[in-house]
DNA sequence: TATTGTTATACTCTATAACTATA
DNA sequence: TATAGTTATAGAGTATAACAATA
């Protein structure tokens, strides 16, 4: 331990682990309430991020049965947030795409989370912020190693 | 915008949300799965980290309403994790609190939680890892500036 | 016969409204 | 009369099991 910003990785791990904890009770108090549930949410932020794909890897990718997609779907289809579409190479699949509805809705509550998140930035020193922002990357780099976040065309349903 | 490791505010607050969002489903894949709800953990964690507290003020800082929290409460309390109990100077009332086995369970999801966790950051360049080390403070200050996050027991129901 | 998705049914969690007890 | 909490009822969201359609 010469260097003493540079912490075990089980320290490290920890330390990251309880941050998150308390910072996902603040980012769902800073989200705009449940007119979409957290899941909902999550699968339009992916469907965003890598465009239209098949409900069984979506199902897999938030951790849900394929059934309870089904009907998240149906859910999401019925407010124009989502839509179904056949696969023209597979007639059993159907394939999940975004709305433009879905995509101004997605944009619509990050701008407001992100205007109340300004606010508590602000309070923070300049270090902090400066901190943050130098930690960005890392958080995507972070974020990127998730098992399984290739693009949706390409993800399988998990062996 | 002279100093290029500094964002303006707002750019900074996109950015942090749009990590905590994605950092969101990370974190929900990380945990152990839906043995506990995610309120009833961060009430759980509430109650280690702020002490014993009245029902209505958990209701208003998880974000759920009285009647929730009095069920909740009560599934916690059949699962021996949290009990009540009278508060002497108020008739009324009802002191929530955490039991040693309640303490024992969040301690261990944290243990798996971090496990996990390591595995991923393992994954990451060292340069990554010092910038999520040194961004640590940072988070704290953001998770602690949440409005409301005093002691339980001096916190109002919200007015 | 295996795979993709849907339907049927039950359980958990939360909300709103009505209620009880104490201040 | 106001406040703290509970009970009653309804709805959203999810899981498991059984089913239909395509490969």
């Amino acid at each position: 331990m010469k260097d003493p910003r540079l912490l075990t990785d089980d320290a490290l791990a920890n330390g990251v682990a309880v941050r998150l904890e308390r910072l996902l009770g603040l980012f769902r108090r800073l989200s705009p309430p449940h007119e979409l549930s957290l899941t909902a949410t999550s699968v339009l932020a992916t469907l965003e991020r890598s465009g239209p794909g098949r409900l069984t890897v979506l199902a897999a990718r938030e951790g849900v049965t394929q059934p309870a997609m089904t009907q998240l779907i149906s859910r999401l289809e019925e407010a124009d947030l989502a839509a179904r579409e056949p696969d023209p190479a597979d007639g059993r699949v159907v394939l999940v795409r975004m709305t433009a509805t879905g995509r101004a809705m997605l944009a619509r509550r990050r701008e407001i989370r992100a205007g109340r998140l300004a606010v508590m930035l602000a309070a923070l020193t300049p270090d902090d912020r400066a901190a943050l922002a130098a930690a960005l990357p890392a958080m995507d780099a972070l974020a990127s190693a998730v098992p399984g976040d290739e693009t949706l065309a390409a993800a399988r349903p998990l062996s």
